[in-house]
DNA sequence: CAAGTATGTCAGTAATCACTAACTTGTCAA
DNA sequence: TTGACAAGTTAGTGATTACTGACATACTTG
């Protein structure tokens, strides 16, 4: 079963992609990769001379495919909530697709070693961040949030909502919907950043 | 330097529980570890057969302490909200004095391998989850949070907030302050919960 | 003080890992 | 058709890892 390097190289991230589901990003071994492919181990370094290559090119893969989530043209009309509603959710949904992809963000094999992927990664969330946040202050602008809302870390929420929804939904059995509880928790969000400021004082 | 088994014991788990925050949780060896507390490699094995009985006691351990600063005396006086802050706060405070405790608690180390450990640790998150959650009822029944606010939706907020500002400033470099970061986060958040429904429509 | 036991070291072992060199086979263009 | 290169295999290597058994030395208790 010869196949074309570039075919290979993506079988194998993808492969090493869907491993770190099951496995563990930072227990995959070489021989795993290629065992689940149906070639020898050594053919896997003709194609990536280090295994921390695949590593590097599947991280570039992933901000690509995040990138392209949040930038889709789609999600252009409509209200900036709604816009906003739809990024969140679209990030669910390519999570739900891949379900390595938190797991994966936070290994050590792609923070402990590598520096310069380390801060494409970072560079990658933060494009996030501020894409939210984008959307938060525009949300404010035309009313829908309250206008003491501090952006930048009403955008952290939302994707700490995202985060730590992603992070149960993995060590629990993945028995929930995922979109569908990350709509339920983003409406309750999304109402608190709605609504007129607090009345007074409790304490 | 010969010491008691308990007291050897307790620095093994220290040991392994601060290199985990350097290596991470799941790169640390029985050769690290021993080198850090000055003793050979075959000690460690003296006070752990295996080296997964490291974890499995590190897991109950830092449940405990868990435990402890929720269910701290200190904490009943107060309104309900006052109540929920000073939980929050005290977690935030625990993982700043244990960096690891996030990556130990997500890691494969517990959870892939062995079962009765992955059910503490969800029980645990289960009880953290149930004690934020009464609070939550507790601040909506004395009219300090909105009545249709859902508890358990609004609980996995706080600590999906708490777990993600943990989870960014491990990756980063821990430039921040966290607890001061965590009560401004926890505020907005807090804001969101106590203000009155959405006025209207959006869409 | 003597003897037993708890703690520690020394020196391994088998398994596993990333990685390599030499050789073979498929593919495609001249 | 053939020559050249791309893709795959075989059979290793040294390094690392969890773990073990035999021996040494400190404590402690009768």
């Amino acid at each position: 079963m010869r196949k074309p390097s570039s075919e290979r190289r993506a079988e194998i991230m993808e492969t090493a992609i869907g491993l770190a589901d099951r496995i563990g990003p930072d227990r995959i071994t070489t021989e795993m990769i290629a065992r689940a492919i149906g070639v020898t181990q050594a053919t896997v370094f003709r194609h990536f001379p280090k295994k921390g290559d695949i590593w590097a090119s599947v991280a570039t893969y992933l901000t690509s495919r995040m990138r392209e989530a949040w930038d889709r043209p789609g999600a252009v009309d409509g209200t900036a909530v709604a816009r906003l509603e739809g990024v969140v959710l679209h990030h669910l949904r390519l999570i739900a697709q891949m379900p390595a992809l938190p797991a994966i963000l936070v290994s050590r094999e792609l923070h402990g070693d590598n520096a310069p992927l380390r801060l494409t990664l970072q560079r990658a969330m933060g494009n996030f961040h501020q894409r939210i946040r984008a959307l938060i202050v525009e949300a404010i602008a035309a009313g829908a949030f309250r206008d003491d809302l501090p952006a930048d870390d009403a955008a952290f929420l939302i994707i700490g909502m995202i985060q730590s929804l992603a992070m149960r939904w993995s060590i629990g059995g993945r028995s929930e919907d995922l979109v569908a509880v990350g709509e339920r928790l983003l409406a309750v969000q999304i109402a608190g950043f709605r609504a007129a400021p607090p009345p007074g004082v409790d304490a």
